[in-house]
DNA sequence: CAGCCGTGCTGAAGCGTTAAAGCATCCAAG
DNA sequence: CTTGGATGCTTTAACGCTTCAGCACGGCTG
């Protein structure tokens, strides 16, 4: 209070509202400069103040923290982006490959767990998609060089996917959701498919001694239906009684489903269980087996896989495996700012756990 | 070229190469200045050429394009921003009381409307949720604060919420998804509820001849639920015959569609329909009546809102009235561009058209 | 009491962009 | 041959923020 600012510091004669009316007038959010003018020093000390620096009193930050908490101060983004050189934002990727599995509760579980994620650190979430054409210039590409965000975190990708490879190369810190064994030096968060896949077919198996199952697997240009198919295969090679499958190749969607137990039940005599790679197809397996005047669980049993919200559904419901999108969204954000922050961590993939969610598609328990 | 300092003037007898290479040392996305070295021009003059001004010449023009091409340029969103004095983000902001809906298709399709509409502007997409706490210094407040979007759009929110008002005063420009009757001044896009929930219950008493009628409606304080009760008793009203209803007050939740299906049955008997207000209600109330061996739709006919892939799981799979998240979201983003680019339009209020889904549960049709 | 250090702030610079004003150069008209 | 305007660029400045060097001042030591 020693050489104050006769001019700038509250004057106590006064009403108790006229920071506020100059404020109001000029139009916009507060900045640095309105906040050094109240308090009466310069910008500079004003952004040391509210930055905690050692070399600005106790008294004046006690006072800009004042002034800033008044006026509702809340640092420019583009201001301090332009002067950090990096954004304060993070953005989530849907390639247009994962565009058939858009519109599933998935993605927002997900966008749950990364703004959550996001929250704790300050940080905005951008979110780019490509819902129309696939071969354009791709917007998301333009959001990243146009350094709108700190780093990415891809959805979903298809193993091949040319975009995903020039992100990884692109020197932007980049978290991957998935498994990319293709791409060992890329940071991924994933969950265990092959793990999963087995826990359910094992279900079959154990509990329900089903020795005849056929898969219906998704595209085999995803690293998740290849490794669900595998585990699958896994679980029927451990039994210890001799078990046969069939397979039949689908897209994830219901449609595909349809077909391919189709196709399993034609090609299988006496099949006594499906295990489809995701929740959509179990739902067109369901109906094609309907069709057919099958019985689910007591003719042909039926798992599915992903448990976003389809498989609670049916009737029967179905038995599948849940995947915890959030716990992924929220691990793909936090590793994403390890990477940004510099923390030099070598782990590149990370699993989530996954878990079994037995319903009555399967058969019934003795225990239900 | 009088008082120029000597030191950072260009060399004229230097090798061509320097300039790549110096791009080539600067690490990261190349800037105007990159490329004005490039083309030996000023940067000013390639902000100039790149907006096509016509002081320009042509062939700079051209050699400044084909540089930006080469050299991958694309404006760094930061500086664009604090230049312009806003940024080239819109924000899509879920209100913590929207949190029931969440993990719903809804919202992606939301966002694949926006997205959609911003890629077409070349615009990015900020999302802000707050999933945790109700009372925390919210975090999109601070989001729309620091100025990082030059516009928000406001997804489902309560009638109440403090939240919503205070956005729709703070100047910043505001679309809102939804009515909002007691915000005549703000701009919103929603869909005609009561107009919905009056073809749904028409058809009920038209095409199934149905007379006692019960509704499970969402929470009060939300237009939404509302708009579709009003709709419903409207239809009724305008019934020839004398019709017949009673309410179950429910929260959009499926268990609520439980107890409101229990509470209808209990409360009126004969009661011929359920209608509820939205589809997790009805499987709710599918399950309720299941569970007292009635069957749908031969004992009560069911019918829900919203179409966002529950009705079209369920056994028998339930009419309902489609709800276009998608178109909303777009055309949501269309209103805030055109807001902020000062188009002073004075319509505040759109609807989006509605679409009846007529599937089994109301009832077998002559025709099907 | 000169020199030195710690304390507490100011001032300048620059991040990338763009609007506006300024300044050459050239051509046509007076 | 001067004037006046196009034409085509450069310079300057500013947006809000942070870092860093620097300055003033007081107290402490030698």
């Amino acid at each position: 209070m020693s050489v104050s600012d006769p001019e700038t510091n509250s004057t106590p004669t006064a009403t108790p509202t006229p920071k506020s009316l100059r404020r109001a007038a000029r139009r916009g959010p507060a900045t640095l400069r309105d906040i050094a003018t109240v308090v009466g020093i310069s910008p500079s000390a004003v952004s040391m103040a509210l930055a905690d620096h050692p070399r600005i009193g106790r008294e004046t930050k006690e006072a800009v923290r004042a002034a800033a908490r008044e006026l509702g101060y809340v640092a420019n983004s583009a201001g301090r982006a332009l002067r950090a050189g990096r954004s304060t934002s993070i953005a989530v990727v849907v390639p247009n490959t994962a565009q058939h599995v858009f519109g599933h509760p998935y993605f927002m579980h997900l966008l749950v767990g990364v703004t959550g994620a996001a929250n704790a650190h300050d940080t905005a979430v951008l979110i780019s998609t490509n819902p129309v054409t696939d071969h354009d210039p791709v917007a998301y590409d333009r959001i990243l060089r146009s350094q709108a965000a700190a780093g990415a975190i891809i959805a979903s990708a298809a193993i091949n996917d040319p975009n995903v490879n020039r992100m990884v190369e692109g020197g932007l810190p980049v978290v991957l959701i998935g498994r990319y064994p293709h791409l060992p030096e890329a940071v991924s968060v994933g969950m265990d498919d092959i793990a999963g896949a087995a826990a359910v077919t094992r279900h079959l198996i154990n509990e329900h001694g089903l020795r005849r199952i056929g898969h219906i697997s998704g595209p085999l240009e995803h690293q998740t239906a290849l490794d669900r198919y595998e585990g699958f295969r896994a679980a029927l090679a451990e039994s210890p009684q001799p078990c046969t499958h069939t397979l039949a190749v689908g897209d994830f969607s219901e449609e595909a489903g349809r077909a391919g137990a189709a196709q399993l039940l034609d090609g299988m005599a006496g099949l006594e269980a499906i295990f489809a790679a995701n929740d959509e197809m179990a739902y067109g397996a369901l109906l094609e087996l309907r069709a057919r005047g099958l019985r689910v669980p007591e003719d042909v049993a039926l798992v599915g896989y992903d448990d976003f919200g389809v498989s609670r559904l049916t009737t029967p419901a179905i038995t599948t495996v849940r995947v915890p999108a959030e716990q992924l969204g929220r691990q793909a954000a936090e590793r994403l700012f390890g990477l940004i922050d510099g923390a030099g961590e070598p782990v590149t993939h990370e699993n989530v756990p996954i878990e079994l969610v037995v319903r009555e598609s399967c058969g019934y328990h003795p225990g239900a």
